[in-house]
DNA sequence: CCAATTCATCAGTTCAGCTTAAGGGTACCG
DNA sequence: CGGTACCCTTAAGCTGAACTGATGAATTGG
């Protein structure tokens, strides 16, 4: 009989590509990995990795191997949801990784909801980045990463993980009430407030200021949407921030819609098969009425029809 | 995650019942056995098993782990046999209970043909009552069972267990030269050698007789069908054979053709989702043949046309 | 009512699987 | 080309999960 567990390392060792990763990302130190695919090689009998210059690389037994216990793997998924659904109350923990503002505004109010509607349900929230967190679903760190989409960014597609859509969040113009400025052509020459570079919001930023027809000039670099809403208040920079923004400081400046109403997706991804646990439904419906809930609340210029509410 | 080790023992006590047969099947003790349900109890949180009597039943949860554990099992089967498909020699060990007719005769001729077509597939052959040998399928200690099916004597559907048709095998009536019968009604107060009561075969053998009229005065029991054989040369009892026990010996007296031309059916129990397993297959293909060129060889009365061949 | 079954529990033991440490091969870079 | 960094493997030793065996409690059948 096939090990499971033996399986599962292989099944990451074709997501990572090398057993340093595998063991980084399983917490196990290489050489684990290395003794565990080994016994699996030795016990099918057949030759599963190939050395590939200082990597290995697996064969097609091994991939075999891998399409099945994937399968596998979300066939056991499935089976705990069906065990959770079967119970009348929902509970257990639910691990979730969250981006900032999302863990600053949607989340409070979805864990205040959920306390009361699911008390048996745990939640463990964890501020992290996105990007950083989707590869760590099929790793068992979380059971939820909460994520977004900036236009033009499309999410990377991870196989084993589904995304589900929760809204749009639109994206707008933040200026200091002392900048003269009417529209984004206007900030040519402002000083602006962005995040790192490498990151998807700081890619769509950068496209708005250069199809306006400018470089900005970003003085000031964070992922922290809040510190960015600071320097709009103080009069320092100018920002592109979303609308949820404003649920966790108050709006700083005048807000200028963007052409085109532009807005970021926001979307919740978690491993296949567990899309239909009920903690994960639960808690998919608390941040969409969080969402929508957040949106009704906010004095927001309604320039924009939103689709997505 | 759920462990599957776990759940192979909850799902083994759904179909046995009982803890210590669980533990008498899987070759451990009732104690370990009793450890690990609770640990899969503790790890999942649900209660799994509750008393009834001095035993214990199942849940309406863990019936529905056991209903998801039966197809991760099998699609682990398929991967395994998948595995074994992708390379070009069949290899490995095929673990198989036989009958005894098909011990003597069938298995003989399919390991020849298997050692010269596949030399890298070993072959572990036992000789055991097939009836207590199916349920051992799911308990993985054989991977194929060899089975026979008597008139009228369905064999029961088990869960798990797919068959595979191998052929008929008339059924005769063999009397001894000494005996003065023609037909079957002759033989009312002749002595018989039959299978020991609770077999299908003496259940056919018992039905055949009554249905001619008579109660058989049997006067020898034994599942050994070359003692039969050799009670009809050495002119003590009739009896009702197969005629695939003239491979193994001797026709010892007069074969007398039965009305209807009745035959068992032969076949091939394999764990499902290993059917498609290669070395299974050859195995297959081995004893299909092994039966066919039986038959031809065989110096037997045509009397009937056998659509099986 | 006693004997036999069956499951639960506890203490003791064994071994699979982990970590650490050392070693060798490969790529990349000055 | 040597140096360095990275990656995989192997060996040795240790730890904890899981097994055995003994004991006890509950239930059923003769």
């Amino acid at each position: 009989m096939l090990d499971l567990h033996r399986l599962r390392l292989l099944r990451e060792l074709s997501h990572r590509g090398t057993l340093a990763a595998v063991a980084e990302a399983l917490s196990y130190s290489p050489s684990a990995i290395s003794q565990q695919l080994a016994q699996l090689e030795h016990e099918t009998g057949v030759p599963l990795l190939e050395k590939a210059g200082r990597r290995v690389r697996l064969t097609e037994q091994a991939e075999i191997l891998v399409r099945h216990t994937e399968t596998v793997l979300g066939q056991l998924e499935r089976a705990e949801a069906d065990l959770a659904a079967s119970l009348r109350e929902v509970t257990g923990l639910l691990r979730v990784a969250a981006f900032q503002t999302a863990a600053l505004t949607l989340v409070p109010n979805a864990v205040t909801a959920l306390a009361r509607s699911h008390p048996g349900l745990r939640l463990r929230i964890r501020q992290i980045d996105p990007e950083q967190a989707i590869p760590t679903l099929t790793a068992r760190d979380y059971d939820v990463v909460l994520g977004e989409e900036y236009p033009g960014q499309p999410q990377p597609r991870v196989p084993g993980v589904s995304l589900h859509r929760l809204g749009r969040d639109p994206l707008r113009l933040a200026v200091p009430d002392s900048f003269d400025a009417a529209d984004l052509a206007d900030l040519a020459s402002a000083p602006w407030a962005m995040e790192p570079s490498g990151t998807s919001p700081r890619r769509w930023a950068q496209t708005v200021c250069r199809t306006a027809g400018f470089e900005p000039d970003i003085r000031f670099e964070s992922t922290d949407m809040v510190f960015h809403a600071s320097l709009v208040a103080t009069g320092h920079a100018a920002s592109l921030l979303p609308d949820l923004v404003w649920a966790a400081t108050p709006i700083p400046g005048r807000l200028l819609t963007l052409p085109g109403s532009p807005a970021r997706t926001l979307f919740m991804a978690v491993r296949e098969g567990a899309h239909d646990h009920p903690a994960i439904t639960a808690f998919h419906t608390a941040l969409r009425t969080s969402l929508t809930t957040l949106k009704t609340t906010l004095p927001l210029p309604t320039t924009e029809a939103d689709p997505a509410s």
